[in-house]
DNA sequence: ACGGGCTGGTCGTTCAATGAATATCGTCTT
DNA sequence: AAGACGATATTCATTGAACGACCAGCCCGT
């Protein structure tokens, strides 16, 4: 007798789940990965994944692996928040680039995280976890204080108020301490984090505005604990953001307004 | 009596087809928009899209629209053949950027196109009609043509007998003109084209290798008619190819191979 | 007030989706 | 060589999830 499967899951939630089953490290899945990973039989995976790959979303290695398919990142240039936002900024991070020599990041905010869009990356820089595409939590790292600090009340409440996991012994991870530093960084636009997500790595950052000045990015500069001066960076990352904000059609008059936080969940 | 639709439409196909409405210039669709586009009922269209959402594969804005999720951005990252290719190759298209100061452009083979998928764009410089994540003809773009003609002889058998659409008085749409061109692009590693695509606009194209020899993609310039001698980029476009070819772990020793066309169909 | 275009929601019918079972292939292990 | 294993393919009777005609608001411009 089939139909064993839990009701409530429709065929798009499944599409969708073998979809996002790829992820940075695992971006070459296997019929049996996939299967493992989202607990489907073989049969209905199998199904699922050829048309997957016939629309062109995921393609066949020969080793019989699927990845992700150039169709899907066509896709994706169509993204609003990445590609123009990109485009515009990367010149001024190639000149923070070149004046600096260190990490230039790129985050915007979704779903309880910063995701990195953007960066320029010193050869010989510290190591960094993440890469384009991927997130960094809120509390802990310089454009996630920055978006998060920029943020609807309820959202930031949200936030607190939930899991603040520890990453160094640095991390601060003390609500009302991080609602002191959230406040500071709204004022300023800018914030610091010494060590609190990777050991030996500080941070800088700044808000970014659009022309209607809602904060729709952040900017920062990753340098090795010690190696620069970071209060001396955050001159140069300010300017930096402030010209992006200026190519984004925001001049200084225009106040600067909470981004809509998307809320994730 | 409901049932009307056509058998064979599967629910992952129209989940899909509402997917790939989306596209340049259409980034922004509206539900009635996507119900025009595909022919599905708006309920079937409705339910779909709700969890192409919930799931965040796309975006609601606040005036009803959808656009492409920033999940399906960060999925898109993971895809082979842009995102390593990308970030090995944008030190050399900054270099050669910077000497010519004209539109560089890489570019991957699929599906019977060359899609572009990275660009360093000169503000004043030539209008060109395509952008990042954009795709180009393989008969008459320098990139496709270096493309097609380190193909499968399958492969370029297949475009030369298919449709060859003529953009401008220049495109060369015989398929025997054309056989010769392939077959000279296919020794020097290079390919230019005059006008074919865009009036005004000429380009020089030239080949990259990975580690195995194979060409995964092309490198190319775009000028406007005229104002450099396409001749004298010829010589920088071929070295910025080699040095993406070494970083790609590719070395002069080794053999060419045609790369794996991916055959699309 | 009215029509047209849009988004949002309901519900009985039915066919496409399901997954246990089986086949097949390649690769180790004994 | 035989057997065990892990993987990818393929089949097919059963059934509940997907379908879409229909209806209800809502916001326009007229």
């Amino acid at each position: 007798m089939p139909r064993t499967s839990e009701p409530g899951r429709t065929v798009s939630s499944r599409l969708l789940e073998l979809l996002f089953s790829f992820r940075p490290g695992r971006s070459a899945l296997s019929l049996a990965d996939l299967v493992r990973e989202t607990g489907l039989p073989h049969a209905t995976a199998r199904r699922l994944l050829l048309e997957l790959q016939k629309a062109g979303a995921i393609e066949k290695r020969d080793d019989g692996r699927f990845t992700i398919g150039l169709r899907l990142w066509q896709l994706s240039t169509l993204a609003p928040r990445t590609e123009s936002l990109r485009a515009l900024a990367q010149p001024f991070m190639d000149d923070l680039y070149t004046a600096l020599r260190q990490h230039v990041q790129l985050a915007v905010l979704d779903d309880d995280h910063a995701v990195i869009i953007e960066r320029r990356s010193a050869p010989h820089a510290v190591e960094l976890v993440s890469q384009v595409g991927g997130r960094l939590p809120l509390h802990c790292s310089g454009v996630g204080k920055v978006l998060l600090s920029h943020s609807d009340p309820d959202y930031i409440d949200r936030i607190l108020g939930g899991q603040l996991p520890r990453f160094t012994p640095h991390t601060n991870s003390d609500p009302s301490s991080l609602r002191r530093e959230i406040a500071a960084s709204r004022t300023t636009g800018t914030a610091t984090v010494r060590g609190e997500l990777t050991v030996g790595a500080d941070s800088v950052a700044s808000r970014i505005m659009d022309g209607d000045g809602r904060v729709v990015a952040a900017l920062s500069v990753v340098v090795q604990s010690g190696s620069v001066e970071l209060q001396a960076a955050i001159p140069s990352v300010i300017a930096s953001g402030l010209g992006i904000s200026r190519a984004l059609g925001w001049t200084p008059g225009t106040p600067i307004r909470r981004g809509s936080s998307l809320a994730g969940h």
